[in-house]
DNA sequence: AATGAATGAGAGTTCATTCAT
DNA sequence: TATGAATGAACTCTCATTCAT
C-alpha cells in the first residue's frame, strides 16, 4: 500500500517529453481526422489535454507542429516497412512486400494518409524531405538490384525518376482504392497484381535476361 | 434604316459573361500563385478588377469558384493534349506524346499544377470527377491497344489500376522535376526516357510478343 | 376572337398602379412570413415578379414600403371590423363582436399579425399612427356609451387608458392563443368569455346602475 | 507566514466574471438604446471596453447574448417588484402596488423596455420563458385571491387569459405613456386610476359580494 | 418605366498568438 | 512550466442602393 521508493513518477524532463508527445500525437490525430487546414491549435490542445498556451511552450507556431508531423510518422512507417520486409527478398518480390507493408501500415494508421499527402500543401519542406528520404532508401535498394543484375538498361538518373513513379503509384493507389473508402482499408489483390506486373516487366529483368524466358 | 454595327461595345449579356470570365481567370491565377487556402475572395476580386460584392453575383460562395476551376482548366488541358497528339500514334509512342503534351501544357499554364493537385483537398468533388474523366478516356485508349494486341496479360480491372499509376507518375514527375522549380518548366529528357522505358517494357508487348525480339 | 376595341388592357397609369400594388402585396406577404428584419428587397421583388431596380421606382427605400404596410392592411382590418359588427349592438355585446371580428380577420390574414406587432420596432411612425387611429375610433364609440349611461365613473383621459388596455388585450391574446400556434387560428371560447367578463364588469354598468341587479 | 489579504485585485476567475458582466451590461445598454436589430457586436464590445474577439470567449454568438439579456434583467425586475410590494397588501391594492413597482423599475432601467418587448421578435425563446414565469407567479397570486373570496366567477383557464391581459396592459401603457417620451418616465396618475378601476371592478369582488354594497 | 449588374460598407465570426498570472 | 483570457487582423458573405442601358 505504501508508495514505492521510486522518485516522482516522472522527472521534470520526462514530463516535458510526455507533454510534447501528447501534443504531437494529438496533432497527428486531428490532422488525420480533419486535415491540416482545419487542425486548429485549440482542437489539438483540447485533445492533448493541455491549455492553449502550453502549445507554444513546445512549438513555436502551429506551422511548426505541422512540420514535425510527417518526419515523426514517416519514420514510424519506414521502420514498419523495414521490419515487415524479409531481408532475403529481392527483385519484384521485394517490391511486392514493400507495397503490402505500406498498405498494412496505412490500414493501421489511418491518420497517416492525410498527414502524408496533404503535407505537399501544408508542410512542403517536410514533404520534400520525406520524399528525399524515401527516394534515397530506394536508391540504395535499386542500386543493389542493379549490381545483382536484376535491373538492366536504366541509368542512375533514370532510376531516380522510376523511384518517383513508384512512390507516385503508392500514393494514387491508396487514394483511389483505399482512401475513397469502399475497400475497408485493404488493397484489392488485382491492384497488387497490376503493380507487381508493371514493375516486374518494366523494371526487373527475368533471370535469363530480357527476351529470355520471360512471361 | 440600318443600325450601326455595334452600339454598345458589348451587350449586357456579353458584359456579364465577360465579368464571369474575369473572375474565374483571376481565381485561377490566385489559386495557382497562392494555393486554394490563401485564395481569398478579396484577392480574386482585386485581381479581376471588380468589387467584392460582384463576386457573389456570379458565384454562390468562395467554394463554388473553386469547384469550377478544375473543370474549366481540365477541359482546356484535355483539348490541348488531344490536339497535340497525332492521331496515328499508337502504343508507347502515343504514351510519350501524351506525357510531353501534358508537360507542355503545364509549362504554359503554371497555375494548373496547384489547381489540379490541391483540388483533392479543396475541391474533392471536382477532383474525383476530373480523374474519372481522365481515367475513362484512358480506358478507351488502352482498350484499343489491347484489341490491337499491343497490350497483353492485363485484365480490365488491372488496367484500371495501371491507369491510376500512369496518372500518378505524371503528377509526381511534375512535382519533382517541374514544380520544384529548377528545370524552368521543362521535363528533363532522361525522365521522359525513364517513363517511356517503364511503360514500354511494363505494358506494351513488343511486336513479336513477349520474349520475342524485344530490346 | 378579335381584340376588343377597348384600349390596351391597362392604361399606363393603371399598369403603374398595378405594379405598385404587386410590390406592396409582396412586401406584406414576405413580412408576414419572415418578419420585417428578413424582408429583403430582393425577396420582395422576386415575389412580385419585378426587377430589383423597379422597386425604387415606386418606393424611395425599403423603409418606405414598411411604412406603407400597416396603413394599408390596417385600413382593411378596420373595414372588416366595421362591416362585421352589427350597427345595433351596444355595450359589452359590441365589444365582444369587435373582438371576434378582429380574430376572424387575423385568421384570414395571417400576415397581419407580424405586420402589426413588429411595426412598433420596424415602422414606429406607422405603428403609432395606427394606434392613434384605432384609439380615436374607440373614443367615439366609448363616448357614445358614456352618453347612453352604459359607462360610468371614468373620466375621458381614463377612458383613453382603458382603450389602450383593450387594444393591449387583443394583442397579447392573439400572441398567446393564436400565434403560438396550437389553436389553429381561432380564439378559445373561454378566452373570449374572460375578455367579455372583464370588460363587462370593469367597464360597463349594468342597466340598474352599479350594484343593481348585476351578476 | 501568512498571505496578505489580497494579492491581485481580482483572481483570474473574478476577472473573467467581471468581463462577462461588462459585456452583458454593455449589451443591455446597446439594445436598450438602439434595439436588438442595431446592437452589433462591435458596438457592444466598444462600450464594454474589450476587443471584439473577447466577446466570443464569453458568448457563442450575438444571438446568445440576446438570449441572456431578458432572463438577466427580468430576474432583476421581479426581485424589484417583490421587494417593493408590501406583503400584507391584497386584492386590487396589491395590483396597484405591482403596477407602480413595475413602472418604477422601468423608470430606473430605461433599457428594459426594449429588451423586454423586442424580445418577442429577437429572442423569442427567452420571451416566452419570461412570460411563462410572470404568468406562473401571477397564477399563484390570483389563486390565493380566489381562495380568499376576493375573486369570483372566473374559471382557472379564464384567469390565465386575464393574466395575459393584465400583462398586456402593462406593456401597452408603458408603450403609450412612458416610452413615447413625454411623461419623463412616470405613469400619469389617471392612468393608474384607470387600471386600478378596471381591475377592481372587473376582477375583484367587493367585500359584500357582487352587487353588495359596492360603488 | 423596367432592368439587373455593380457597388461597398458593414456585419458576424474565427483563430493564431501573446502574456500576465 | 502551465494556464487561459485577451487580442485584433482577416475572413466570408449580405444587401440596400445606384445607374447605365
Amino acid at each position: 500500500m505504501h508508495r514505492p521508493l521510486k522518485q516522482p513518477r516522472m522527472t521534470r524532463e520526462e514530463k516535458a517529453r510526455d507533454t510534447y508527445m501528447r501534443i504531437l500525437e494529438a496533432a497527428a490525430q486531428v490532422v488525420g481526422d480533419d486535415g491540416y487546414a482545419d487542425a486548429s491549435v485549440s482542437k489539438i490542445t483540447r485533445l492533448a489535454g493541455v491549455a492553449q498556451g502550453t502549445f507554444y511552450n513546445y512549438f513555436e507556431s502551429r506551422q511548426h507542429v505541422f512540420d514535425k508531423l510527417l518526419p515523426y510518422m514517416g519514420r514510424q512507417m519506414l521502420d514498419h516497412i523495414r521490419a515487415s520486409v524479409a531481408a532475403e527478398l529481392t527483385g519484384a518480390d521485394r517490391e511486392e512486400a514493400r507495397l503490402r507493408a505500406f498498405f498494412a501500415y496505412l490500414a493501421q494508421h489511418p491518420a497517416f494518409y492525410r498527414i502524408l499527402y496533404e503535407a505537399e500543401i501544408f508542410a512542403p519542406r517536410a514533404h520534400a524531405e520525406h520524399f528525399r528520404l524515401l527516394a534515397d532508401g530506394y536508391k540504395g535498394a535499386l542500386g543493389r538490384a542493379v549490381e545483382r543484375g536484376e535491373i538492366q538498361g536504366y541509368s542512375e538518373p533514370e532510376l531516380e525518376a522510376v523511384i518517383y513513379m513508384l512512390l507516385a503509384a503508392r500514393a494514387y493507389l491508396s487514394m483511389r482504392y483505399v482512401h475513397d473508402g469502399k475497400g475497408g482499408g485493404a488493397l484489392p489483390d488485382h491492384v497488387i497484381d497490376a503493380y507487381v506486373k508493371l514493375v516486374t516487366r518494366g523494371l526487373f529483368t527475368p533471370p535469363g535476361g530480357p527476351g529470355g524466358g520471360g512471361g
